[in-house]
DNA sequence: GCTCAAATTGCACGCGCGTGCAAAAAAGCT
DNA sequence: AGCTTTTTTGCACGCGCGTGCAATTTGAGC
């Protein structure tokens, strides 16, 4: 039936079929003893799976893809590689959904237009969802993508969306904004300024606005603000040596309230190098997500870290079709109180 | 012949027939009409073109791969995201290999079994390749994964392996650190010490053993060394904090080399921070990698900048089969002088 | 040992597209 | 127009596996 030489040293590509034939059962029930849960008895299973064993097969994820209409992968779509911080989301996401059985697709993104493109690509791999942690995903890259039901689930990670056909899975910022206002407020700062990054998407806004609301809830002043338009550390350092460098010093804010770590680390660096002031003495800084720098001696940055692993557990639930679509955008984390603030 | 409500406002999955149909052509020459450098004529091209437009398709890659043999898919084995140089790395790699039509699943790999089962499963994907650029993978991972030939090219990037069934993609180390070697010789220093990180994998010495054996030649003493599990700057940080508080003043280095910027950092923070000590006045750094942070002002780092992107185009060579083998170890880069060194 | 429900196994068909080759159409030439 | 060469198109077959259902085997109960 088959090229003889194929059985004996040609491994090339050994299908269900030959383990069928060696193990003595239909490809069937080869098919079954990988299965979890499927109904085949113990004795053919281990018969399959030392035949497998034997031939060294596996089952080709791409046929049992095209068959079931699975792919078990999911595409990771970010923009901004240089804050920090999504590489702990990386690490994370792609931890744990392999632990459950997924494999994920790094995508990078450049622009919008690319973003669309990145998506089609995806799609056309089958993935069972996109999961966007980049920056610069507006309004229009989700409605394109969803429009054309390129993916088959569109999650924010992260991220709220007030779009109705996309899954956010983050923390409540509001909450954690309301925490940080609070104890910025507490400590007795009095004329913070807040570091915001890309204006360009309403839930970057967010947590802006809920400083700004809070305070001026409590103080009935309006914090002054500024932004840049990438997450980048170096951007923001940049940025703040500008801004305050050009402020006459008793002007000067008493604490920097940033949007995230990546540009609490630039606020500090500008503060400390550029100012030759010192940090939280002269001037406190307060971050966003806990990145693992925010530990270092030059940072000790106090800062509110997001639940990832719990985050990303939500993903997989989501992913299963089992999630508790409430409380995904519920998330809570913690206020990491370090020396910076 | 199909369901008349799947044409008009169903459509979940329309495939190259439905175009064809749409067209008049065969599904054959919508299948060319994809295709680059496809003998198919401008006019039927067009009409295929506009007819899938106007439904909404796209070659499923799935099928494409399962039919073609070839997935177009890569995949990235990280086992260190505690090291920045990484996120660099990964953005370059998707970014590139995008850009030339491959998608990049990213594979999270815990130790060494956890390795192989991760290579497993990525074939099980039928990638096109397996891109290692961990820390950890040592010959016993590459000579499973090879010996079941579970992967169908296996390529170490940014790092060397002598196994010759595998394909290295990086920088001469040798020439990379006899470069830094003769900085430092040249910058007067007399008494470095020399951080390492893990000391499995045989590359990994390569970087120490072509430091210590310059120093030799030139000064004929031995410089001192240590190492540390794990490229991590917090690993690092304590380390040297440990090692060079023991120390009595008078007998600390006088620069600390280290196998990349990632053991830097660490060590920049614990002289400043632990020893209040001066980089580079009392004690210089040196890292190599040029990872994002290194510019910080915290850190100033002088170190080693590998040509990434010309790797990475190497590494889209390999891929396309017409990679000139022999230049593939011997990318060089360039010191990048800053004020830590 | 016999009956019947439960557990297990086998199978036809389809997933959407690529490859290699042969047939058809178009273009070039005298 | 009649011929050859080149370009373009169509098609049979296969890629490796999953799904749903029907056929078969197993084991419990008496």
């Amino acid at each position: 039936m088959k090229d003889p030489t194929d059985t004996a040293d040609h491994p090339g590509t050994v299908t269900a079929d030959d383990v069928a034939e060696r193990a003595g059962v239909s490809r069937w029930t080869v098919s079954r003893a990988f299965k979890k849960d499927a109904p085949i008895s113990e004795k053919s299973r281990r018969k399959v799976l030392a035949a497998a064993k034997d031939l060294g097969y596996a089952p080709d994820l791409l046929a049992a893809s095209l068959a079931s209409d699975r792919s078990n992968l999911v595409a990771l779509v970010i923009d901004d590689f240089s804050n920090p911080h999504k590489l702990v989301m990386m690490e994370r996401l792609t931890r744990i959904l392999r632990q459950h059985g997924w494999g994920t697709l790094l995508v990078n993104t450049i622009d919008e237009e690319d973003a669309s493109d990145a998506l089609l690509t995806a799609s056309q791999r089958r993935v069972d969802a996109a999961v966007l942690i980049g920056s610069r995903f507006n309004d229009s890259v989700l409605a394109t993508a969803l429009g054309a039901r390129r993916v088959r689930k569109l999650i924010l990670f992260a991220r709220y969306s007030e779009n109705p056909d996309t899954i956010s899975i983050c923390c409540d910022d509001q909450q954690a904004m309301t925490t940080i206002a609070d104890y910025v407020i507490k400590k007795g700062y009095r004329r913070p300024h807040f570091l915001a990054g890309p204006q360009t998407v309403s839930a970057h806004l967010l947590r802006k606005d809920t400083f700004i609301k809070r305070w001026q809830d409590t103080w009935g002043s309006t914090p002054s603000f500024s932004s840049v338009d990438v997450y980048d550390p170096q951007l923001a350092y940049t940025h703040m040596s500008d801004l305050l460098g050009g402020m006459d010093r008793s002007a000067l804010p008493d604490i920097i309230v940033c949007e995230n770590d990546a540009l609490a680390m630039g606020a500090v660096d500008a503060i400390q190098h550029q100012l030759n002031l010192s940090v939280p003495d002269d001037l406190a800084v307060i971050g966003f997500d806990d990145v693992p720098q925010a530990i270092s001696p030059h940072y000790q940055l106090t800062t509110y870290r997001q639940p990832i692993t719990a985050m990303a557990e939500g993903l997989v639930d989501v992913l299963k079709g089992q999630a508790d679509t409430k409380k995904l955008a519920q998330f809570s984390g913690q206020l990491v109180i370090r020396k910076s603030a």
